[in-house]
DNA sequence: GCCGTTTTCGGCCCGACTGTTTTCAGTCG
């Protein structure tokens, strides 16, 4: 598909566009065509062959003539002569914080300055100051912007965020006439990775709850800071921004600053089709100009029709829509999980003894667990000889006497090897209530090897689940080349389950593919793959990777009850 | 450059914050 490449070319005229000083809007048609090529799903070319370019939203004649001759010659005339007259490092100028087109292309003719590097020269030589409207802050910020810029690290893992923001909301909680202390943004939707860290609330004194919070021991550099709000960085390269709103307006601020930008512009137009108009302060009727306001997000929502959409599912994936009619799902809680299929204990690879490991998760309410530690076949986890895990058999059968209200669950990591084979033989997995079969080793093969690998582990009739399916880990490395939409199917022939993985840095099957498993029928399993008692908190990971994949209760494994479970898996 | 069941022209979000000014332009979200 030469979707993605479309996008990026028109995304990256819009930037042209704006250095060049070009009507706004006009940017901004091109960034919206970009987005839109990229939600597509279906192919580009044969949208052109159809002759149904401009019935994509945001695409017109111009762009749809652009989109036509790159399809036909491979490149855009327009965006070519665009490269002759703007040089190449100038958008890359724009990725630094404070820097905008207008300043950027003042610094390009003033001072000739085209690239980043050009550009930390003649800030250090004093030269951008003596420029109109710079001075010696303006050209110590953008020294700094260009340090950020040096060590910014991608997008946030959630996992990385989220504790930190919960440190912040944690300190923020106690400082006086702070209300309604709420994240906002890519958090709040509980993405896997996020920008920054947006947080809301509404104050009786904005001053005191501001200085309270640019004062937090974390923070290492305010960014700025005003009578409502302020910006600073934790952490290296973590921006955290903090809202203080008024009150009667928090329904439609928090809304507002939770999006995604496509949920707002979706719900903007529905509100408007309805004669409002719809705003971050207020819901205005549009006939008599009359301003109204929520307090609360769910007013919001019920006053446009609808339910409360919870926010991990505002992607403008037919949301609205099923909001509308009344078939929102019920999304799967972090309360409704009964136990965790997936954990290591010292037997392997973990850090932690069994009887650790049962303790903690007896802790959070479970009522089983299974202990999946590695095969013997992946030996640089110390995976377990066939003699080993009937040793430890026996020792799960005593310890199961020994705890009330808990079951304790045999289970295993089982390789699955290069040609699609299993580490055990049928009798060793005959005797595990829950056998996990795993991709780590040949990540390289290709696609239709990997699939038919991983599809042949699934026609084994004691394969319960398929633990962490792609094989990616976020920021680190890309998922292993296979055709997931094959592999759903067989899940759905053979009745396996696929894993949720709910490590932070997993997150692995993720949204978009849990929510195509639930679709083909395909039960998941929320599971942490824990090495030590700590690991079983990142539950909450994977259920908001469950929730944001439109997942019901009766949809995750985990969610059952044991003996439910146990006859899911014929084993009851 | 796109869009239209109030429109084929005139709209397209706008308020907070900063650094530079001495009343405001530029950036951000």
């Amino acid at each position: 598909m030469k979707n993605e490449e479309v996008a990026r070319l028109l995304r990256e005229m819009g930037d042209l566009l704006e250095l060049q000083g070009e009507n706004g809007f006009k940017v901004v048609a091109y960034r919206r065509a970009a987005r839109s090529v990229e939600s597509m799903k279906t192919d580009l070319e044969e949208v052109s062959r159809q002759g149904g370019l401009e019935s994509i939203p945001g695409v017109g004649k111009a762009i749809a003539a652009k989109i036509d001759e790159y399809l036909k010659t491979g490149k855009i005339e327009s965006r070519e002569r665009l490269f002759r007259e703007t040089p190449p490092g100038m958008a890359e100028m724009l990725s630094i914080s404070g820097l905008g087109p207008k300043t950027v292309s003042m610094l390009h003719q003033k001072l000739g300055v085209s690239t980043i590097a050009e550009l930390e020269a003649a800030a250090r030589e004093h030269r951008v100051r003596r420029l109109p409207r710079m001075g010696p802050t303006s050209e110590k910020n953008i020294l700094r912007g260009i340090e950020r810029w040096k060590k910014r690290s991608e997008r946030i893992p959630l996992g990385v965020a989220l504790p930190i923001a919960e440190e912040i909301l944690g300190r923020l909680q106690k400082v006086t006439g702070i209300e309604n202390l709420s994240l906002a943004g890519s958090l709040r939707r509980g993405m896997e990775t996020v920008g920054d860290i947006d947080i809301l609330a509404t104050s009786s004194s904005p001053e005191a709850a501001i200085r309270a919070f640019v004062e937090l021991p974390r923070v290492e550099e305010v960014l700025m800071k005003g009578a409502t709000k302020a910006s600073v960085i934790v952490d290296e390269t973590v921006q955290v921004d903090l809202r203080i709103v008024d009150h009667r307006s928090f329904g439609t601020v928090i809304q507002y600053f939770t999006g995604s930008k496509e949920h707002n512009v979706k719900l903007r137009s529905l509100a408007l089709s309805k004669g409002y108009s719809l705003s971050e302060y207020s819901l205005t009727r549009v006939a008599d100009g009359e301003e109204l306001f929520f307090g609360r997000e769910e007013d919001l929502y019920r006053h446009l029709g609808m339910e409360w959409i919870p926010p991990e599912i505002r992607e403008d994936r037919g949301e609205v829509e099923a909001a509308l009619s009344g078939r929102l799902p019920r999304l799967v809680e972090v309360s409704d999980i009964r136990g965790d299929l997936h954990v290591h204990t010292d037997w392997s690879d973990g850090l932690h003894t069994m009887e650790e490991m049962v303790s903690t998760a007896q802790g959070f309410g479970y009522e089983y667990m299974a202990f999946c530690d590695h095969s013997h076949g992946l030996a640089i986890a110390n995976g377990l000889a066939a003699e080993r895990l009937f040793e430890k058999m026996e020792l799960i059968a005593g310890l199961n006497d020994q705890v009330e209200g808990f079951s304790i669950l045999v289970g295993t990591e089982v390789e699955i090897r290069a040609d699609g084979r299993l580490d055990y033989p049928n009798e060793v997995l005959e005797g595990c209530d829950v056998v996990v079969a795993s991709v780590h080793s040949s990540y390289h093969q290709r696609e239709r090897e990997m699939t038919n690998r991983i599809i042949s582990a699934m026609e084994s009739e004691h394969v319960d689940i398929i633990g962490h399916p792609t094989g990616r880990k976020i920021g680190e490395r890309e998922a292993y080349e296979v055709d997931l939409e094959r592999v759903l199917e067989a899940a759905a022939r053979t009745g396996t389950a696929m894993e949720i993985n709910a490590h932070p840095s997993r997150l692995d099957l993720n949204d978009r593919w849990s929510r195509r498993a639930k679709e083909l029928g395909v039960k998941l399993a929320i599971n942490t793959d824990a090495h030590s008692t700590c690991g079983l908190s990142a539950m909450e990971y994977g259920v908001k990777t469950a929730r944001r994949g439109w997942l019901e209760k009766g949809d995750v494994l985990n969610a059952f009850g044991l003996r439910e479970l146990l006859s899911h898996l014929g084993r009851g």
